[in-house]
DNA sequence: CGTTAGATTGATGCTCATCAATATTAGTGG
DNA sequence: CCACTAATATTGATGAGCATCAATCTAACG
């Protein structure tokens, strides 16, 4: 992939540099920093599809289809490497191999947004919260993010809350719940869990090591 | 795709052909007949991720990742068209377009994915069944399959209820008030929209012509 | 030290889940 | 041809979970 690199691009806290509906002559990956991808509702309410992470591919979809399904927002200073969407084809005609790894990828991304769809479909408050906690950590952990058994967090309530299908309010408390009942804690930008396996059971997620779901 | 094909294949209603968690030699095409996409939790509850429609393509992410994400179940008699996921390199090696297709598709599946995502997240249980409904006669509609403003939809309440993330109960009781309202009606398996504009505000989505998303 | 963004906490009530019963329809076997 | 059963749809009653409103609190910052 690097060699179809054009550049890198730094971006505030705050910008968005990917736009819902729009379409995109580039596409990037996060080397630094972190995001979310979110799709706005015309009364105002927004749900975000996904937390990004460094190392998440972002774009792929507007060199793709043409357009993007939703917005990506830098929630820190980010930094990107920039690709160009045009060259999408080179890749399909000449590198088959790369060509299967895109296709790989876009079908995890569908994978995972599944797992989100069940969590806000069918579990409750406490559930949604514990699933997300698993969740990131896992992902975090698995990029070399954990330290001292916790990882880098640096999002608002509301983030989690409009990830999550919950109200700021319901999301604060719940949140404080599971922080007096020992499972985790979220402060200061830092996820710390306590208690994997009792949050893992609280989400309904089997915790074993046999990873069956791609991780990006 | 045509000269991939191995086999046509009838499964009858209520036969599981994919299954969450394991991988499949074969994907296919649904030729005919109606099914649904769904994922279950520990638990027991069941959260449809897609309803199926003639012209789907099912179980390519077993081909792609190994695994299926999700299970596939027949809800009326269905024919399927069936390939060889083996052959899958094949085409990425010598067919770029067609690969270039898969990755599309995988895509636009994600962007649907979303799409459902947002909707389950943040709207409300009327808002829900609006979009859901103003959602399916698109669909359908644009595989030829409206006839007289109405269009087959052969899926219980229970179905809908999973896809939408409400209980059957409250499904129930919100469709008789959109019906009441004179909205639209879902008897008998055909959903007749008698109120196209009012029912898409109802769901907050435009609904001028340019249609911006894929529609498969 | 005022201002602002985010976190926290309490009060209120609506939406929706759950429980329970009945209705409807189709299929089955006596 | 008529119970009998099973599956789905319908309707009412109850209450819990969560949204919403409204303050207050904290920390960072100019």
């Amino acid at each position: 992939m690097e060699r179809f690199k054009i550049d890198e691009l730094t971006v505030e806290a705050g910008t968005t540099f990917l736009t819902e509906g729009q379409g995109s002559p580039l596409f990037f990956t996060a080397l630094q920093g972190y995001g979310v991808r979110h799709k706005t509702l015309p009364n105002g309410r927004r749900q975000i599809v996904r937390l990004v992470f460094p190392g998440d591919l972002l774009g792929l979809e507007a060199g793709l289809t043409g357009r993007m399904g939703h917005s990506v927002e830098a929630r820190t200073r980010m930094i990107l490497c920039v690709f160009d969407s045009a060259r999408l084809d080179v890749v399909f005609r000449e590198q088959p191999d790369r060509a299967r790894d895109l296709a790989w990828l876009a079908t995890a991304e569908a994978q995972l947004l599944g797992d989100l769809l069940v969590t806000v479909g069918q579990r409750d408050a406490s559930q949604r919260i514990a699933w997300a906690f698993v969740s990131i950590r896992r992902r975090l952990a698995a990029i070399g993010l954990e330290r001292d058994g916790a990882v880098p967090l640096p999002f608002r309530q509301q983030d989690l809350a409009d990830t999550l299908g919950l109200s700021l309010v319901h999301t604060n408390k719940t949140l404080a719940r599971l922080r007096q009942a020992g499972l985790c804690d979220w402060t200061e930008g830092e996820l710390r869990i306590h208690d994997l396996p009792a949050l893992a059971a609280l989400a309904l997620v089997p915790l074993d090591g046999a990873e069956p779901r791609p991780l990006m």
